[in-house]
DNA sequence: GAACTATGCGGAA
DNA sequence: TCCGCCTAGTTCA
C-alpha cells in the first residue's frame, strides 16, 4: 500500500509536472466519465496531501480527491520534471531530459531508465519488464504520444508532454472546496502539513485519550496521518513498545518520541520513495539489509524469523483484519 | 487459469 | 466482525 510518504511524492510529481497547465482529462477505464469530463480542458492549481489523501485543485475551485487505497497507483510517463528532493535521492537523475524516467524504481533496484514512472502499490516487475522491453529494442511504444493505455486506467491526465494515469483507486471523486475541507477536518495530523508542534500535541491528545491499543490508533487516520501496516509495525518496534498497550497507558514522552520518529520517517520516505525504517544501522549492515526487498524492516514481514536485535521469533498476529508483526521480546 | 496476496477503508450485520 | 471493492503480480496446479 502507497502509506503516506508515497502520497506526498505524487502530490509533488503533479505540482511539479501539471500546475499551470491545461489538461486533457478522461476515463479510459469509464467509471470515472462524469468527473474527467468536469476536469477536461480546466488547468490544474495545485496539488498536495494529507495523509493518504490527495487533492488536486483546478480552475474554479474545482477538486479532484483520489485515495489510492491498497492497490491504486499513478503513472507518469512524458517529459516528466523531477522534484529536486526526488530527484537528489535517484542515482540516474541526470539522464532526466528524455521521454520518462524512473520515479518510484529505487536507487537499489537499480532501474533507472523506465519508459514510465509509477508511484503507489509496489509496481517493480511492471516497471522492470518495461525497462526490459526497451532494452531488447522493443520499446518503440514507449514513444508514442499519447502513450498507449496500458491495463485499467481510471482517470488520465494528459497534457501536450506529460501524461498521469491513474489506476485502481479506492476514492476518485470531484469535490467542492467545502467538501474537501470536511475531509481534511476528519484527518489527524500529518507531519508535513502544518505546523509540526501542533501535530505533535494533537497526537499525544489523541492517544492518550484513548483505551485502545496503540497498534490499532497508529493506523487510525484521524488519529494520525499517514501511517499504514508497514510504518506502524516499525514505528511499534523502533519504540520498544507492545502494540496492546491501551493508548492512554503509553508514557506521554514515549508518545513525543514516536511522533518525532514519524516526522523523520516520512521525510526520508518522501525524499527517497523507500520505507527506510532501519537507518539506524550502521552502513555495511544497512547495504546488505537493503539488498532485497524483504530484507529491509526490523519486523515486518518478518513472521517467524528472529528478532535482529535479540533472536526471538517475530509473532504474526491478526490486528483489526491486518497482519501485525512485532517482537514479543523487545516489546514487552 | 484458478487461487492467493498486498503498504486500505467503509458499510452492513 | 465480516464483507466487498479496487488491480495486478505471483504461485501453483
Amino acid at each position: 500500500m502507497p502509506e503516506g510518504h508515497s502520497v506526498h511524492r505524487i502530490a509533488r510529481q503533479i505540482e511539479r509536472n501539471f500546475v499551470g497547465k491545461t489538461v486533457t482529462a478522461s476515463s479510459p477505464q469509464g467509471r470515472f466519465h462524469e468527473g474527467a469530463a468536469i476536469l477536461d480542458g480546466l488547468t490544474v492549481r495545485e496539488a498536495k496531501a494529507v495523509g493518504k489523501q490527495m487533492f488536486v485543485e483546478f480552475d474554479d475551485q474545482t477538486w479532484l480527491r483520489v485515495h489510492l487505497g491498497l492497490y491504486g497507483a499513478w503513472d507518469f510517463a512524458g517529459e516528466i520534471l523531477m522534484d529536486a528532493t526526488i530527484a537528489s535521492a535517484n542515482g540516474r537523475m541526470g539522464q532526466t531530459n528524455q521521454r520518462g524516467t524512473d520515479v518510484e524504481a529505487s536507487i537499489f533496484d537499480d532501474a533507472g531508465e523506465n519508459s514510465l514512472a509509477s508511484i503507489g502499490a509496489p509496481r517493480n516487475t511492471r516497471v522492470n519488464v518495461r525497462m526490459s522491453e526497451q532494452t531488447k529494442g522493443l520499446g518503440d511504444e514507449s514513444l508514442q504520444w499519447p502513450p498507449p493505455i496500458v491495463g485499467t486506467v481510471r482517470l488520465r491526465l494528459l497534457t501536450d508532454d506529460v501524461c498521469a494515469d491513474l489506476r485502481g483507486p479506492t476514492a476518485c471523486e470531484v469535490q467542492t472546496p467545502e467538501e474537501v475541507a470536511a475531509v481534511i477536518a476528519k484527518l489527524g495530523p500529518d507531519p508535513l502539513v502544518g505546523d509540526t508542534t501542533v501535530g505533535e500535541e494533537r497526537f499525544v491528545a489523541g492517544v492518550k485519550r484513548r483505551n485502545v491499543a496503540i497498534g490499532q490508533l497508529l493506523m487510525d487516520q484521524s488519529i494520525v496521518s499517514g501511517i499504514g501496516n508497514v510504518y506502524r509495525a516499525e514505528m511499534l518496534f523502533r519504540a520498544a513498545l507492545n502494540p496492546h498497550t491501551p493508548g492512554k497507558d503509553v508514557r506521554e514522552d514515549t508518545l513525543r518520541a514516536m511522533w518525532r520518529d514519524w516526522v523523520q520517517l516520512l521525510s526520508t520516505g518522501v525524499e527517497t520513495g523507500q520505507m527506510m525504517t532501519m537507518d539506524d544501522l550502521d552502513p555495511e549492515a544497512y547495504r546488505r539489509a537493503m539488498a532485497h526487498r524483504d530484507d529491509r524492516h526490523w519486523v515486518y514481514h518478518r513472521a517467524g524469523l528472529p528478532c535482529r536485535e535479540c533472536g526471538t521469533e517475530i509473532v504474526l498476529e491478526e490486528m483489526q483484519a491486518r497482519k501485525l508483526y512485532w517482537c514479543p521480546r523487545c516489546q514487552a
